[in-house]
DNA sequence: TGCCAGGCGGGGT
DNA sequence: ACCCCGCATGGC
């Protein structure tokens, strides 16, 4: 389905961006393609923003089924997805001599993290659980490319996930093409909740502690996955997401006795304060989601920055290979 | 082969 | 409250 284009409107930018690097981060190849952004702004109509960098502004067209959105509707989507509006230079400041994080405001300064909707940030959650990095994004990856739908942009094809409703109908051979293993139950769990209009979203967008609570409702869905997917698709960063991969780090790198849940959390929120969710995310850039061995040693050598020329899958380098 | 990986829920204390 | 186990799947 080839998208109409709507007209195209410009952003001013913030000082402290790097719209390269916050479009790379964690992109597939359909979503950012070396130059351009491609960001879904709806799904219904399904419109898509091409962003791309034109000296010190942003360039946004809209492409559309149906003209529904206004340029105004349309700047405000993109200033929440991109964080532009984050004092993003407070977070540097808490992490300048942070043993973890203190090459973030240098090797990734202007980097921000790019949201998605509650739906992908959920799907993204539940292919992360207990896989390494690299099987959680080809899981992802495979959800994408089989059960998917393509929109074409110019000559550019952008995919995006199937809607609840339709993950409901997907056959269950092809789910299973997606080798999720039993984590496809939960995807289906999520799907019907969504589906049902039961999830009330509105508290979701008020505290995070009753936005967690509330998603912590679905079969499948734990603390780690509530917590990445209110990252992820809220910018909600109180809550950090705790796994295994950054409890070792954390005890690691804070000579922590305990490796305890409240332990790591406290150290983390203690550090990063009302970053510790943004932390969590730019500690996996950090050490390029490598696993939990080889991140270990990685911080005792310091190797803190990701590696520019790195030829394996990391989160930079997402969109070059998938 | 066997074990682990950005978890989770259920059943046992 | 905790502790422990099984759960698909892929990679080593």
């Amino acid at each position: 389905m080839k998208l109409r284009k709507l007209f195209y409107t410009t952003l001013s930018t913030p000082e402290i961006l790097d719209f390269r690097k916050t479009a790379m981060i964690y992109s597939f190849s359909w979503i950012f393609d070396g130059k351009n952004l491609y960001l879904v702004v709806s799904y219904n109509p399904v419109t898509i923003a091409k962003v791309s960098q034109i000296d010190h502004e942003l360039k946004v067209e809209a492409y559309s089924e149906q003209k529904t959105i206004t340029k105004s509707e349309l700047s405000e989507k993109i200033e929440i997805t991109l964080g532009l509006n984050e004092k993003i230079e407070e977070f540097y400041e808490k992490i300048r001599e942070d043993p973890l994080l203190k090459y973030v405001p240098t090797a990734l300064r202007g980097a921000r993290l790019r949201s998605v909707d509650l739906w992908t940030g959920i799907v993204t959650a539940i292919c992360q659980q207990n896989a390494s990095f690299k099987q959680g994004w080809t899981m992802l990856y495979n959800l994408y490319r089989k059960t998917g739908r393509t929109f074409r942009v110019e000559n550019h094809d952008v995919l995006i996930l199937p809607t609840p409703n339709q993950v409901l109908e997907i056959k269950p051979d092809t789910l299973k093409e997606c080798k999720l293993g039993y984590r496809s139950q939960t995807l289906v769990e999520v799907a019907k909740v969504l589906e049902s209009g039961d999830l009330e979203e509105d508290p979701l967008y008020q505290d995070p502690y009753s936005a967690e609570k509330i998603l912590k409702k679905i079969k499948g869905i734990g603390q780690y996955s509530a917590r990445l997917t209110l990252v992820l698709s809220l910018r909600e960063y109180a809550l950090p997401p705790i796994d295994r991969w950054t409890t070792r780090l954390v005890q690691e790198a804070y000579g922590l006795e305990s490796r305890s849940f409240k332990t790591v959390e406290k150290a983390i929120k203690t550090r990063w304060g009302k970053w510790a969710g943004l932390g969590v995310f730019f500690l996996t850039v950090v050490l390029d989601a490598v696993p939990l061995s080889k991140a270990l040693l990685r911080l005792r050598k310091g190797e803190l920055k990701p590696r520019a020329d790195a030829k394996e899958l990391t989160p930079l380098t997402l969109w070059k290979k998938l």
